[in-house]
DNA sequence: GCGAATATGGAAACCGGTGTCAAAGGCAAT
DNA sequence: ATTGCCTTTGACACCGGTTTCCATATTCGC
C-alpha cells in the first residue's frame, strides 16, 4: 500500500507490528491454532495476504525442531522408475511445506552406508525414501533408525514393518504370467534372471518357478540363465537360450531392458517374435512399448507407490498412508503368441 | 568417552563448552576463519571430531540468511536426460553443505508461474536449475530475478548471460549429422521436427536446413514432418515420409525416441535400416543403444553440464563453472549407411 | 621497557520462528 | 459488584548458529 516498504521479505514481527498484535497470534494464525477469535484471524490474515508474507522454513524447521524436507535415496539403473516415483511423492507433497530432496548414491561403493550416514548428519531430514535394491540394505534401515530419521522402503516384498514399507507383489505377478503364458499353449518356458542380490529379482524367479511346478511343468537347468537387468545381458541369455537344440518357446525375462534384449537375439537370428517366441518382460517400462512388437508385460504403480510412502512420512493417518501392498497387472501388448504347431 | 553423552545430537555449545572455548571461536573453526591459533583449532577441531558434532543446516541457514537448497525445475519428457544432470548437480555438491530439491511441473499448466513462484517463496532455495523446455521460458527466468533467486537455464543455444546458462550447440551438431549423412552419398534427406516452442527443436530444424543450404539440397515441403519428441509421433511422421513417392533414402529425427518410432515404421514397412533408409537420432538417450539396429546419433554431455550448472551457482569461481557452451559429439553406430544403388 | 598495533577470544544481540506460562478479557453465576 | 471459569492474547525464553563489538593477550618498533 502507501507503505514504504522495504524490499526485504516480511518477517512475522512486520505482520505483528502490522496487524497490532503479538508475533505469538500470528504464529497461531499460520499454524491454524484453534484458540483463535474470529476477528483477530481475518485481521492478521488480511494483514498476511496484503505484505506477502510467507513464514521462514529455516526459522520454523530451528524452532521445531524438525525441518520439511523428505530425501530419495536411490541407485537405481532404470530412469523412468526413479522419476515415476518422484512425481509420486511430489502427488503428495505438493501444496505442503515439503520438499523432495534426491540422493543417488553408489551401492557399489564400500562407503555407501557412510555417504548415507554424512548425508542424513548433515540435512538432518524429516524422512527418506528408499528405491530398490538399496531398499533391500537392512543395515541402511537400521541406520536410519538410529539417526532418528523416518524412512519407508520401496520393494518386491515385505521387507519391513507396513508403516515402512511398499511394496508391490512381483512373486504373484510373475506367476500369473506364467499362467498367461501356460494358457496360450507354452510348455516350454524359459528364463532370464535378475541380478543375485536384489530381492526383486530373487521374487520373480521364485513366483516363476512356483508356477511352473503348479502347472506340473520342469525348469531344466539350462532354461535358467543369469542376468543383470541390463539390455546387453537379456540380449546375450537370450542368445543362449535359442541357441540350444530345443529351444524354449517362451522366455519370462525379469525385466523388460533384458526383454528389450532378447527380442533384440531372437531379431538376429530371425526368430520372430511373438509368432515363433513369445516374451514377458517385467515393470512396464516406456521401452516396453516402444519396441517391436510392443511388449507384453508386468506393471506396477510405481507413482502411486511413491504417493503412498510419502504420505506414511508426512501423514501416517491418511488413508491412502495405509496402502503398503500394491497390486501389479499384467499389461497385455504383441509378445506373446501361443507357440508354433510344432511344438 | 567417560562423558555421560545425553543422546541428542551435540550442538554448538557442547562443543564449546567441552573445549573450554566459545561459541564463536567453534563457530571461527568451523568457518575457517583465518585468525585463530594453530592450538585453539586443533583442540576444537579434536573435540568436534570426539563428539561427532554436525553444524545444524537449518539454524545456519537462518542465521546466514541464505540456505544451502539447490532446486531442479522441470518438465521434461525424457527421463534419462534429467536422472543424468541431476548426477552431474551431485557431482558438484557431493561433499559440500548443498542439497538437492526436484520439482517437476507441468508447463502446460496455466498456474505453472504461479505454482514455481509459491515454492521458491517457501523453500527461499539458493538457487535452481531450469530444464528444457521451460528452461526457454523468459517469464521464468524473469521470476527468478524478481525473487532474488540465482537461477542457471540449460539450453539448446545461448538463453541468457554466460553466468546464467549452460548450452549445447545443437544447430551446430545437426549440420555435421547432416554432413554425415551427405558424405555417406545421401541426397533425399527429410527431418522430422521437435514440437513447437520448443527452442531445441527449433535449432535442430534451422541447422538442418542450414547444413542442407550449404549442401545444395533442396527440402521439398513434403519432407518436413512435425513431431511432438514421442516414439508415436516419430512413428506416423516417418510413416508419411516412407509412404510418399520418392522418399527419403534418410530421415534426421530431432530426437532419439522419435528415431526409435522412425526405425519402427521402416520395419512395419518391410523397409530395412540402414540398407534402404539411415536414420539419425539426437540426444543419446539409452533406447539409442537398445534398439536394433543401434542407432547413429547426436550426443550431449548432460551430465557435465549439469556440474557446471549446479557450480555455476554455488562456487562461480570455480574452473567448471566457466563453462558454458558444451560441444555435443556425433556417436557412430549402425543406423546410417549408403544409401540404395538405384538412388 | 614502553606504547601501539595486532592477534585472539568472549558477551550479547540477532536471524525468524515456536513453546511456556501467566495475564487480560468476557461472561454467567452468585 | 464480586467471584469463578474459560477463552484469548502477549511477554519472554529458546532453537543453534553468526555477527558485532569490545576486552585482553601478544608482538612489534623504538
Amino acid at each position: 500500500m502507501a507503505m514504504p516498504s522495504s524490499n526485504k521479505t516480511p518477517t512475522i514481527n512486520d505482520v505483528a507490528r502490522a496487524a497490532g498484535v503479538s508475533k505469538k497470534t500470528v504464529s497461531r494464525v499460520i499454524n491454524r491454532s484453534a484458540l483463535l477469535k474470529q476477528d483477530t484471524r481475518k485481521k492478521v490474515e488480511a494483514v498476511i495476504a496484503e505484505l506477502g508474507y510467507v513464514p521462514n522454513p529455516q526459522a520454523r524447521a530451528l524452532a521445531l525442531r524438525r525441518n520439511f524436507l523428505l530425501g530419495l535415496l536411490h541407485d537405481n539403473p532404470n530412469a523412468q522408475t526413479v522419476l515415476n516415483f518422484q512425481e509420486g511423492v511430489l502427488d503428495a507433497i505438493r501444496d505442503t511445506e515439503f520438499a523432495l530432496v534426491v540422493r543417488p548414491v553408489d551401492r557399489h561403493s564400500p562407503h555407501m552406508l557412510d555417504d548415507i550416514r554424512r548425508f542424513l548428519e548433515q540435512q538432518r531430514l524429516y524422512g527418506v525414501l528408499i528405491l530398490p535394491p538399496i531398499s533391500e540394505d537392512d543395515e541402511l534401515a537400521a541406520l536410519c533408525r538410529e539417526m532418528g530419521c523416518g524412512y519407508v522402503r520401496m520393494g518386491s516384498a515385505q521387507l519391513d514393518d507396513e508403516e515402512h514399507v511398499v511394496a508391490s507383489n512381483d512373486r504373484e505377478m510373475v506367476e500369473s504370467a506364467v499362467d498367461y503364458l501356460v494358457d496360450a499353449g507354452h510348455r516350454k518356458i524359459g528364463i532370464i534372471k535378475g541380478p543375485e542380490g536384489f530381492r526383486s529379482a530373487f521374487e520373480r524367479y521364485e513366483g516363476f518357478m512356483a508356477a511352473m511346478k503348479r502347472h506340473g511343468l520342469d525348469v531344466p537347468a539350462e532354461a535358467v540363465e543369469p542376468g543383470t537387468y541390463r539390455f546387453d545381458s537379456g540380449m546375450v541369455s537370450a542368445g543362449k537360450l535359442l541357441d540350444r537344440a530345443g529351444r524354449p518357446t517362451a522366455v519370462f525375462c525379469s525385466n523388460d531392458e533384458m526383454a528389450a534384449g532378447a527380442i533384440h537375439a531372437a531379431r538376429q537370428r530371425n526368430i520372430d517374435v511373438p509368432t515363433e517366441l513369445s516374451i514377458i518382460g517385467f515393470d512396464d517400462s516406456p521401452i516396453a512399448s516402444h519396441i517391436w512388437p510392443p511388449m507384453t508385460t508386468v506393471g506396477w504403480p510405481i507413482r502411486q507407490m511413491g504417493k503412498s510412502a510419502a504420505l506414511k512420512l508426512v501423514a501416517p493417518a491418511d488413508e491412502d498412508a495405509q496402502d503398503w501392498n500394491f497390486p501389479a497387472r499384467l499389461v497385455r501388448r504383441q509378445s506373446v503368441a501361443p507357440p508354433p504347431a510344432k511344438n
